[in-house]
Order: structure tokens, then sequence, then C-alpha cells
DNA sequence: CCACTACATCACGATATAGTAATACTCAAG
DNA sequence: CTTGAGTATTACTATATCGTGATGTAGTGG
């Protein structure tokens, strides 16, 4: 659909309900117990037991966040027999991570004990 | 289908602590209000009365969450007589919406095609 | 000094979400 | 069919935070 010749120098503006699905985005990835989740995930699928192994969280605990990732669209899973696999689907969000800790690093530079 | 591990590019690993405070950078761009707030400096600095109007929000809680903005570092103010000129100080902040933007526009246009 | 404006903060009720423990579901083996 | 393992879901409590209205504070003009 060709658009009206404008300057387009303003990026395009969200409407209410726009903003409130970007928040809702944002808030997906405002648990650390998700993000853990996410970064066990980052090397590949892996099923609920290890999940609960790799962080640390309690078996309801991992099944929850799970869903919450999953209807966010995530992450995404194959059953297979007994087991569930758990496996990122949108690779973005880890760029969207990613640019988090760059900024991160660089604001906290000197205090930078809690990177590796 | 579960996607391959990636090229192995990321070898940085956060504590939990580090986690944490990803988590809380995510979590002040998970309100409408601060979106809102945000995308309205996004033209440049504003002061408190006008970014009420612009977003139609009260005063107390456009003061409460740039507030929030600012302790994340994300905006900062200048003060000038009686007013108080809030700014992005983190152009980054931006770069993260656009992306957490485009990404929903590429999952509504996914989802869309599942209408028919 | 007084009053007014612009903004910040406090106190509070309402809502949302995390974590936990218990229960329900599902599949595979025997 | 029964059993048990692996997950999902539910019910619940505790905590956090939003939005609001009231109050506090700092500049400015009369």
């Amino acid at each position: 659909m060709p658009r009206p010749a404008r300057p387009a120098k303003r990026k395009k503006k969200l409407s209410d309900r726009g903003l409130q699905l970007v928040a809702r985005r944002f808030k997906v990835l405002s648990e650390p117990a998700r993000l853990k989740l996410l970064m066990a995930l980052e090397q590949g699928e892996q099923h609920v037991s290890a999940l609960i192994e790799l962080t640390g969280l309690t078996q309801g605990n991992v099944s929850k966040h799970l869903g919450i990732l999953m209807e966010a669209g995530m992450v995404d899973r194959r059953k297979q027999g007994l087991n569930a696999f758990y496996f990122i689907s949108d690779q973005q969000i880890l760029d969207l991570c990613d640019l988090m800790c760059a900024k991160l690093e660089q604001d906290f530079s000197k205090n930078s004990a809690h990177f590796r």
C-alpha cells in the first residue's frame, strides 16, 4: 500500500493497544526465572527435568513459566514420550536480551563482578 | 520444530544477580504508561506539564513513572525555574523498543496468516 | 511575606503475579 | 489394567506495584 508523501521523519506512533502489547512482551522478560530458562535453552532444546536442574527452580514453577514463555511465542515445545522438549522459537528474543545486557555492562563497567 | 543451537556466539553468562538486574530493566519497560512517556520524549525533552497532556496520565502518576525511569537511568532531567525538563538519556532504550515492536509486527503478520 | 505554580512524595486500596504444595493428566512399560 | 514417571494445572498465600488523592516542597511574582 502506497504511503502518502510525508517527511517520514518521525517513527510510527503506537496506539494504546500497541503499547499494551509491547509492554506485555517486556513483562514476560522481566522475571529472573524466565530469563534463566531462556538462557538454559539458548544452547538448544531441553526437557523439563533438565531445566529444573539447570535452573534450580521447582517443577511447578518451571512449568508455569514455560507456559508463559510459550504463550508469548518465545519458546515452543515438542513432546516425545513422557518428555516435553522446549526450545526457543524466536531467536530475536536473545537479541533483545543481548542489547539489554550490553547496556547493563556499559552502566556497570566498573562493577562488572556480576558478569563473566 | 526444534532448531539447532546457536552458532556458539554467546559465551557470556550471567550470574543470578546479573539476571536480576536485567529483569529489572525489562520490568521498567513493561508498563504502558512508561512506554508512553518514553515515546513522548522521543522527539525531545518535555516538561512535566506537557507530558501530562501528551499522555493523559495524572500528575502524580507521571511524576512517579518519571522517577522510575530516571532511577533506571533511561531518562534524566534538567530543572529550569519551576519546570523540570525530562529527556531520554539512553538512546539504546529506543532500540530495544524498536526491536520489540518489530517482533510484534512480525508475530502479528504470522498470526494473521492463520486467519485465512 | 504571601500566594501561586510546577512538581515530588506519601498513604492507601485494588489488582496482579511469584512461589509452593497438592492434585490431575498423559504416556509407556509390564 | 495398573503403576509410576514426567508434566501440567489448581488453590493458596505473600508480595509488589499501579493509580489516585492528599500533602509536601521549591521556585516566582506581587
